[in-house]
Order: C-alpha cells, then sequence, then structure tokens
DNA sequence: AATGAATGAGTGTTCATTCAT
DNA sequence: GATGAATGAACACTCATTCAT
C-alpha cells in the first residue's frame, strides 16, 4: 500500500486519459457513439462525470481520440507488412496471417471495424484518417508484392489486378463475426489454409481460360 | 404528378405506412437508431409526429419493421440462388453475379447491412433474423453446389470446404464500399471477373499442393 | 337478430348519451380526472373517439355531466328524507337507514364521493352543486327533525346541536370503504345497530352532565 | 433571511430534497397526481426540471415519497395515543381530542387524506402503509380502550363494540372540510364538546335498551 | 351520426456540459 | 485535479380535439 499510494498519486493522473479512453473504448462499442453515456463512462473509471471532461473537451473529441488511439493495432498491420521478407509468394501468405492476427483475432480491431462502419457518415475525418493509414497503405503494399510476382513469373497477371481479392477472406470472417458475435463458430486454421490454398491454386480441377 | 391531388383519404392513408417506413429508412441509415429523431422521419413524409405514432406503436418497432421492409432485394438472394439452374459451375458464377446485383449494387441492401453490424449488438433479433433468412440459406446453397461440383470432379475437394471464401470478395467490396462511400472507385466489371477468374483457376502460374 | 337490429336502429342511437355516460364513470373513477382517456370512455361503448365528441363537446362537460348523471342515487337521500313520517325519533332511525343504503351500499354514490372529493379543487361548481342538492337538505332535514325530538322533549338538546354527528358513522364507512376498498370487512347490520343504540343511549353505563 | 444568501452549495444541496418534497406537496395536492407538472414543482423551488431529477428518480417515485415524509403528523397519532394515561375514559376523550388535533386541524394530515382516497386506487402500496401505520394502530387502541373501560364496568359493552364509531364525528368533520375547503364553517369548540356528550351520553332523554 | 387520420401542444425523462467549491 | 449539483436543450411519446369523408 505503501509503495501502491507513491505510485498513485503522481501516477494515477498520468494514467487517468489512458483509463478514461479505455472505458469509452468499452461503452462506445457496446453502444455507438450516441446512446453512449459520458457518465458511465466515467463510471467504469471509478471517477465522476467532471473529470473526464477535465481530460477531453467533449464527447466528439473523446471519441475521436479513441478512435485513434484503438486504431493502434489496425495501424501496426501496414507496418508488418513492410517489414516482411522474402520471395513475394511467401511475403504474401505472411502478410495474410498478419491481417488474421491484427485484424479477424484482435478484438480493439474488429470493434473499431464495426465503428469505422457505423460512424463512419457522421465522423467523416475518422473514415479518411483510416483510408490513409490503413487501407491505402494496405492495398499498396498488396499491390506491390502483385506487380513483384508477376514480374517474376510467380502470379498470373490478369489475375493479380486487384489487391482487395486477395484479403477478401480475412475481411470477409471479421465481418461475419462481427454480426454474429459468439454465434460464429469458425476453424481457424482450415479456414486460414483454404483460403489460401483456393487463392493460389484455383477450385476448378482442370483450369481454363474461360472467362464468366 | 398531374392527378396527384386526387388522392382520397382513404388512398392517403394507404400509403402512410409506406411512406413512414422509407423515411425511416433514410433517417436511420443516415444517424444510426439512437440519433435518429422521429420527428424527422415525420418531416420528411410531410406529417407530424403524432402521424408516424398512429401508425407505429414506438421508434423501436417503426425500426424493426423498417429493417424488415427493406430487407427485402436482401432475401432475394436466397431466392434466386434456389431458381438457378446449369451445371454447377455455372450456377456457382450465377450465384456470384446474382449477390453482386442483389447486394454491391443495391443501396438499400448495402445500408441494411450496415445497420445490422451497428445496431446488432442492441438488436439481437434482427441479427438473427438475418442469418436464418440470408446468411444461412446462401450458404447451405453455395455449400449444395459445391459437394455437387466436387462429386462431378470438377471441384478440388480441399479447396471447397468454406462457402464464405467463395462470395468474400463481394462481401470485402460491399463493406469498403461502405465504408468509403462515393470515394469507393471500382471497375466493376474488371473486378467480378477478376474475382470468378481468381476463384476457378488461382493465382499462380504453377499450382502446388503446398500448403502455407 | 331480426328485432334487435329494429331496435338498433332507432333506439341504439337514443341510447348512445347513456352508454357513454356509463362508460365515463368507469374511467374516471378507475383512473381520476386527469388520467381517464376519451378513447377508453369510447373503446367501452364500442365506439370510437369521435363519438363520444358527437355527444359531449369536451372532456370537462362530458365529466361535469357524468358527475350530474351519476348523483342520482345522491340526492335520492334528500327526496326521501323528506318523505319520511312517525315520530322524529323513527324518522331519524330511518333517515339513518336511507343513507346506509343510498352512500354506504351505493357504489355509484360512493365513488362519486371519491370524485368530489379528488377533483373538488378543480371543479367548484361540482362541489357547490353537491353542496346545495345534497349535503345542505340533508343536514337542514336532520337538523329539523332534531328540533322536533328536542321540542317533543324526546332529545337532549344540547346533543342536538350537530346534525352531522347523527350521520358521522355512515360517512366514516363509507369513507373508510372507499380507502381500503374489498379489505374493509364490516359487519353492516351490527355495525348499523350499535350505531343507532351508541347515537341514542351513549357509551357511559352512567351518565354524566360533565364535559371534557 | 438576513443571512440567507450565506448557504453553500453544501447547504444548499442538504435542503434541496425538503424544499422539493415541499413543492411537491402543494403541486400534488392542488391537482392530483396526474395533473401535477414536475415542472411547476421545479418552478416553485426555483431550479430547473433537470434539477428534481437529480433527488427523485421518477414522478412516481417523488410522489410516494412526498406522501410519506407528509404522512408524519398523521402517524403521530398513533404515537400520541400510546402515551395517554388516566382513566380509560379520559384517554377516550384525551384521544379524541389528539384525533382533531392532528387530523382536523393539520392541513397536511388532511390533504394527505385526500390523496390517499384519490390515488388510492393506483397506489395501493400507499394504502396498505396508512392502514397499517395509521388506521390499524389506531383502531386497535381505541379498542383496547373500550375492552377496558367495558371490564372496569364504566362503558356498555353492547355499544363498545366498533371503534370507528367512536372516531366517526372526527373523521366525518375532515371529509367535509376536505370537500368543502374554506365554506366550511364549524364552530370547532363546540363540536368536539357535542361530539363526547352525544357520544358518552346519548342523545335520548330517556334511554331505552330498544333496538332499531 | 360515425369514423379515424391527423394534429399540436404538452409532459416526463435524459444527458452533455458547466462551474462553484 | 476532482467533484457533483445544476442546467437546458432535446426527444419519445401521449392525448384531447378537429374535420374530411
Amino acid at each position: 500500500m505503501v509503495e501502491q499510494r507513491k505510485l498513485t498519486r503522481a501516477e494515477q493522473k498520468a494514467l487517468r486519459p489512458a483509463q478514461i479512453l479505455a472505458a469509452a473504448f468499452e461503452e462506445f462499442v457496446s453502444n455507438g457513439y450516441a446512446a453512449a453515456r459520458v457518465e458511465d463512462i466515467a463510471d467504469r473509471v471509478g471517477v465522476t462525470k467532471g473529470t473526464v471532461y477535465v481530460y477531453f473537451e467533449t464527447k466528439e473529441l473523446l471519441f475521436e481520440e479513441m478512435i485513434r488511439d484503438s486504431s493502434r493495432s489496425f495501424r501496426d498491420i501496414a507496418l508488418k507488412a513492410r517489414e516482411l521478407e522474402g520471395s513475394p509468394l511467401d511475403r504474401l501468405v505472411a502478410l495474410i496471417h498478419v491481417v488474421y492476427q491484427q485484424l479477424f483475432d484482435d478484438r480493439q480491431s474488429r470493434e473499431i471495424m464495426r465503428l469505422v462502419i457505423s460512424e463512419g457518415p457522421k465522423f467523416p475525418e475518422i473514415v479518411k484518417r483510416h483510408e490513409r493509414d490503413f487501407i491505402d497503405p494496405v492495398i499498396a503494399e498488396v499491390d506491390a508484392l502483385l506487380s513483384e510476382g508477376v514480374k517474376a513469373g510467380m502470379f498470373h497477371p490478369q489475375r493479380a489486378g486487384f489487391a482487395e481479392l486477395i484479403l477478401a477472406p480475412v475481411l470477409t470472417a471479421t465481418v461475419i463475426r462481427l454480426i454474429l458475435g459468439d454465434r460464429f463458430d469458425l476453424q481457424r486454421e482450415d479456414y486460414i489454409r483454404a483460403h489460401i490454398d483456393l487463392l493460389l491454386n484455383g477450385l476448378q480441377v482442370s483450369p481454363s481460360g474461360k472467362v464468366h
């Protein structure tokens, strides 16, 4: 207790913003922006409403800072994508695994995605930032990998035109998980294996050039 | 428009529910459930708040009925899926096209998807209904097609395990469109063609059995 | 049905006001003036709100007419009081019985009394009418009886000064019944007998002139 | 009044509930539960509607707490009844005086009685509490006094069967006062004297055992 | 006469925000 | 910095009343 109090006085206050942001994440995620109550956020931290306003000017600014704060693991996708090594194929497969880890597995990322979808129309800034910081870089990275693979003769040029197609199964699994919650019961490992296998090799037994 | 003032009371009345539901769709889509105002819905129809309550008991019930009402083209996916004819491959391709039309192209379906994602936690009934009426039937239909194709020796058994993978590109495009709105600029035809091509034939030039 | 319809067409309408007044009595009694709903009154009759307004201009006027209409058995007390015959004592006893019948026994009278107590401050006219038509005449009649009895040497002059004292037990029983409702379990006959016995003969074994 | 502005926030706050309850008493008494407006209660205190809700969750709970709070002098009847000393006769007479003081004289008690009569059907809890805390104890006390007096040979056994009869004149005077308001002009002292005299000695000059 | 759709003025309640302590 | 009492602007919902049919 002696040491805790020493930490407390000085550090308690330093921790406040982070505590409030964490509480805000939970409340905004559970209720959405409009229905979340500042008082419930304060209660979660164990302080009163007024205290929240000491650190954040308005509910709106708190929301925006919370989104920024909770997008960390989101932004890590782009970071990790850039650090990959090996052949284009290896890096593609590794990148896919990264997205499963950072997006599908990570509750925070998933819920931020929900909030971007639901509150986007009201907070265009947030959408733009996510586009700039996450979507665009990842798409760019995938595009680079694909070009490289095509140049190396590994990937079919006409099938490497859309980066979105490469990651679609992760995004789809994530969205379904957002919608169904705990009821979504996916064999994660099998799904990822099938994802990569299908992506690389295709569904048909006798591949044809026919386009439908 | 020419004979609009000919509408009798009785005709007016018969139209009211549909008018209100249409207005409710716009308001709930723009603002989300909590932030939408019953009065704005009424204004949109050109009536007063009280009139909305003549037809819908509460804001909550209005929301639920609006979701049900606006899910029509959503539910048509499952309907149309069942009517397809031809080889498993033909039907698979046709089904994919149906989903682009009914989900990706259709603003109503897209926005309902946004609302299911954002309001789902608060309206579990709605999620369950969508799961039962849309998600499950479509997954089942795709699964049936895949089994049939495998049996016919057309599809690789180990790559036909997850129906979600087949449709992932449509869902992903839809979600990105929800997030980016008008800024999402996709070459629809090329994307669909690439989707199907990649799905059937795979990305790699020399397919391998290697699993990553 | 044949004969009923004949009655219906012509008489249904003649009955409407009475039906509405009866329904209004129930609703106003159950909920009080402010909380009663015109629509509930209409529902009770099996017509729509508009019909009530065909017969009664406003909720307020309906309330007032209902009170007037339902005060019949109330007003009969004064009427019956005037028709009594016999010695002052006989008439006094008979009058007491009449009040038990017309007020304590009669649900309508009791509930009108409740409404006069509760809505009186908002409807002073109603109170004045009740004072003039019921309270004053009955008090006057009792006073006349008492004077006569005193003149005849039957009643103690100093104990015959307040008519209210004579009827207090009936009013009290009625008020308690209003408050407790079905939980009020009074041995009616014994109570009336004790009322009259006590009134005439007093509680003390050795009466004294002492005043406390 | 001189130092009124000296009140600190804390002191103000400590007073608020009592102020609101007092204001609520006036508004509920004047208008009844349904017609009373929370805003008028707030205005009376000099605060805004929101402030009332800081202290009382709902209008209904405010009403119930107000009734409880304003029933003090009501409950004192039972308390004072238990502290009486002297012969059964003395105590009976003293008890009657107590009821005149605490019920007939006291505006708060009278108006609470009005509210119990008018709002009882909607607030059965309140009625039950009043029955348990006030009606039953007083009846019990009077019954005890009567039994004692009968045992002591002071009271006629057959005329001492109903406690209600003993107090009926007070209740009756109170009810009439509730109905007539300021127009009720009673010679209080004479009435009380006549009440007790009549109760003890009876109306008849030559008492008879005859029962009517 | 009867209907019932529509109105609009209200009313209870909520909640982000402020500010004196 | 932290509090929490107070505010006031909203907002869902109600209901007496009207009126075209």
